[in-house]
DNA sequence: GAAACTACTTACCAATAGGTAACAGTTATA
DNA sequence: TATAACTGTTACCTATTGGTAAGTAGTTTC
């Protein structure tokens, strides 16, 4: 599409690409429920998350958590145990995201209701 | 990943169910981004807004904006103009969005900031 | 010594998302 | 008359996503 003129504000415009910058790092299908699962729980095993949210390989689980990673939301500790454990929780600045976990989760729960309403 | 005893409370449970419903409704690149920018703006004819948002094609923002309507998040208005002019806006279910919205636009600028000062 | 649990990885495959470019049908404008 | 603007659609292609199934490697339990 060709570049012409656009009569919003700065203002609004930077609130879509904040909008924009927040979804393209919460990209697929996944992080959201991961980044909301150690949000409820503060931490996780591996395994014990892969348990806790239905449908997810371990293939795809471990590929989401290294971007989550990579982007310092979500910090991987090893535990000095036998056999080794490892633990999975937010950082602060994955912590940070609890107003957009919060609101999608109260969203997703009154948009269920209306839907077994109908 | 086998099932096993999960130890979370059902609030958390629906809290993450409650954002996977979210998070499959609004999939892909660039929903929560028209969502957005149909928050700001109010109303939308499909070039202006193909324009506002840049670097989406034309038939990405169509199959979007289909989408969005079939689930009664977005309205779509023909007026009755010459030649034809199309108006999208959120419907009431698109706009209690809204926590969302300003949630993930918050975020977005705020992490956007952080990238800056490294 | 075999099975099971830990945390993954690897190979393979299919579906989808998303992009480009061109075109269609209508109407107004120069 | 031809050009441009409106709202899309269509054909085509590629990269990514996400899924299955099996395997790896260390340790512990039966």
């Amino acid at each position: 599409m060709k570049k012409q003129k656009s009569e919003l504000t700065g203002i609004c415009r930077l609130q879509v690409q904040g909008v924009k910058d927040t979804q393209d790092l919460l990209s697929g299908k996944w992080k959201t429920v991961i980044i909301a699962a150690l949000y409820n729980n503060g931490k996780f095993r591996f395994m014990d998350l892969g348990r806790h949210i239905e449908g997810i390989a371990p293939k795809v689980l471990s590929k989401e958590l290294k971007d989550l990673e990579m982007n310092q939301l979500v910090k991987r500790t090893v535990m000095d145990t036998m056999p080794v454990t490892v633990e999975y929780e937010l950082t602060p600045h994955g912590k940070s995201l609890n107003k957009v976990v919060e609101a999608m989760g109260e969203w997703g729960i009154k948009y269920r209701k209306s839907i077994l309403k109908k």
